[in-house]
DNA sequence: CAAATATTCAATTGATTTATTGAATTATAG
DNA sequence: CTATAATTCAATAAATCAATTGAATATTTG
């Protein structure tokens, strides 16, 4: 038996996978892709790529298989291939959080609340979930929301916050989430709603590790 | 605030991480730092890479902070910056196994026994660990075994199985590990030991795996 | 069946990564 | 202080990756 070829030809498998997710504008996909199926086209326009540089990065995914293409009408929908892939990129963030000093340095610089606000973890919030007085709030679009959120949660997308302000109750404490510990939504929600008098943290992570911890969900 | 950027940064970071652990080398050379510390040479020679070639990837997961380096008269030793980084090598090969039919092709290709012999699962050797008449063989070389190895588990280094099978009782049973599921010392020791007459099994995955499972292991 | 739309494919260019070689650096031993 | 050994650095060529552009393909709609 050939040790070195075997051990070559293994490796090289191993390496299409880390290779797939090697790349900045795939990460993001891959986040995008965490939170429900998405065309092309969403995709692009949320990552900022053209449709063409878009659709490459989605076929160097394909080809490793981490997402899956479905193709509808005139759009191809993609999705992960396994929840697995979304952890894949958790732990990824969790070495970079923990080895790179410059994680926290860019969060510092834009995310200048993260420091002094404590989020909530997801620990915390599961405990904490029937209390009467908590407002769970879904600030993601409301597209993904429909796609599937924590049981319970109330859908106020940040672009609308602002307008919906009075829907919300002002003697209630509010819980609000988004895509992950790394989309920014959450953290402009909470200081717009501190910044109207409410108590208002977020949520650490976001619903694709809701999700993947199988935490209850509902769809609608 | 602007998101993009600090998307863009914060991806770029974590691209950073998944870049150093993406290529067959270096993939390899984080496996054997997971059995432990391991000099420039030591780590060249067992990859089969140039001293030049190992060091330069030993540079890119350096700069990634995924090991650490540490100079000793003339030698340098690297060791893995983290546990995590080690997790993260599991996840990525356990995705490939998942999704790439490749991973199965190559296994089916080279490990011939291993479709016929079912590897004892670490939790069924937990749980068997107190049996009188199960012995627990370390095939890897001596140094790794002296640098870390499962709690009562005896010594034979895959090169010298065949001179000291008397030292193996015929009627024990014997589960063999090595350093992963991927490397193929503990296939080959099973192999010879069943061939003569032993009944032999191998861990499906190995002391890395174990560790990481704070399963209790001792150093001598 | 032609027009419109979403996506992919193909070709090009520039940027990054990899392997190789030999020189430079650092520490030890005599 | 010199010779030796281990490792890193620097320079180069080859290979691979990324972004852009425009053409090609597939599906729907009229």
């Amino acid at each position: 038996m050939n040790h070195r070829a075997f051990k070559t030809e293994i490796n090289e498998q191993f390496a299409r996978i880390a290779k797939a997710i090697a790349n900045t504008h795939r990460l993001e996909l891959v986040d995008l892709l965490a939170q429900g199926e998405r065309s092309v086209e969403e995709l692009a326009n949320e990552a900022a790529l053209s449709i063409a540089n878009a659709s490459q990065h989605l076929q160097a995914l394909r080809e490793a298989h981490l997402i899956i293409a479905r193709k509808q009408g005139l759009r191809v929908y993609y999705r992960l291939a396994d929840p697995t892939v979304y952890q894949l990129v958790q732990l990824i963030r969790q070495i970079a959080e923990r080895q790179l000093a410059e994680v926290e340095r860019i969060i510092d610089t834009y995310l200048t609340e993260r420091k002094v606000l404590e989020p909530v973890t997801i620990n915390e919030l599961i405990s904490r979930l029937h209390e009467p007085g908590l407002i769970v709030l879904d600030v993601r679009p409301v597209l993904e929301y429909t796609q599937g959120h924590i049981a319970g949660a109330r859908s106020i997308p940040i672009d609308e916050i602002q307008q919906r302000l009075h829907e919300l109750p002002p003697d209630q404490e509010i819980v609000a989430y988004c895509r992950g510990a790394y989309c920014v939504f959450a953290d402009e929600a909470v200081q717009l709603l501190l910044s109207h008098g409410y108590q208002a943290r977020r949520m650490q992570q976001g619903y694709p590790d809701w999700k993947l911890a199988d935490l209850p969900t509902e769809t609608d």
